[in-house]
DNA sequence: GGTCGATATAAATAATTATGCAAATAATCC
DNA sequence: GGATTATTTGCATAATTATTTATATCGACC
């Protein structure tokens, strides 16, 4: 089954975890305007901040926020935050399809679906959408590891995903 | 002193600094065609390939390369090449792109984008797009010399003729 | 309230990576 | 050639970063 997972459910999580909200949001802002070589040197603005983490909790945030320790032409190193790093526009509430085997992600823009696959499956899977959703969908196209879905007019996104988890949602895990 | 610091230099060294050359060649490939996530991982695919040295030439080896060491999703590291870094001229009329080799022109018609290239070279070059602007672009679906893209919401024409000059443009640097 | 399950954190430690230093090797200049 | 000056490298170790383990904290549910 795919469930929803759009960014809402953060804001009504608790202390703890606006906390750590708030801390990611911190080192991502110090990391933006400054030259931090080490973790330790974060560590130390960090205190200066109010936010009191030892280096190990450092060390999981960055890995979650998937900051890379890059070198430097002048002979030091700087950790940097990805450039995807802007806040990505969660179409709507259709990430968890990502735990599905070939089916990767499905996104909309406008009246189009974009379904992406594992490289290669994109035909084999359009064609099941082809043939089990003739009711909503108008018809396919698949490229390699994509396929843009046609929907039927008046067909809204919910009406897709649910399409989608009926004929494509695994049982479990 | 002034040492000669130009690339004609490099052609001229000895075997030693050929040596390095090569190594630093090889460990470029390597990191272009595998997941690498520790020194140590790297060091065993390069003894395999006769090149034998030790963790502390290979962390100057990647200092010198710029390599980053950063966090992925499923919870390991990579070690990656700073081919994305690089700053490009951003030249915001598709003039600049088009006069790429095998890109011939760019085109929009609502919300979808079309690109045209050289017979035969959709695919890859949809490839690339794929992997250069996961931000901006949903997928691509490629024929044999068109390449349809479907941009994110909100993405503008500009955002994406902007994505590709920084992609593809040929640069002067 | 009490219990369960999930998440977050610190302390200690393991694992990994960077570097000072010395030896070896190569280039440059008589 | 030999003397001199850079460059590369390994060894040992310092420095840094990741993870294991144990607790603590919070929310959900009864």
């Amino acid at each position: 089954m795919f469930y929803a997972l759009n960014n809402n459910y953060l804001e009504l999580k608790n202390n703890k975890m606006k906390n750590k909200r708030n801390r990611l949001q911190v080192i991502s802002e110090i990391l933006r305007s400054n030259v931090i070589g080490s973790q330790d040197e974060l560590l130390k603005i960090l205190n200066e901040r109010q936010c009191d983490v030892t280096q190990a909790t450092l060390s999981r945030d960055l890995k979650l926020l998937k900051v890379a320790k890059t070198p430097l032409s002048n002979g030091t190193y700087k950790y940097v935050l990805p450039s995807y790093n802007k806040p990505m526009p969660t179409t709507s509430s259709s990430n968890a399809i990502v735990s599905m085997g070939a089916i990767l992600n499905i996104d909309f823009s406008g009246q189009l679906v974009v379904v992406k696959t594992k490289p290669g499956y994109a035909s084999a899977i359009a064609w099941d959408i082809d043939n089990k959703a003739n009711y909503e969908v108008l018809g396919t196209i698949a490229g390699d590891d994509t396929i843009l879905v046609i929907p039927r007019e008046g067909i809204t996104r919910e009406d897709i995903l649910q399409m989608m988890n009926q004929n494509f949602a695994e049982s479990q895990n």
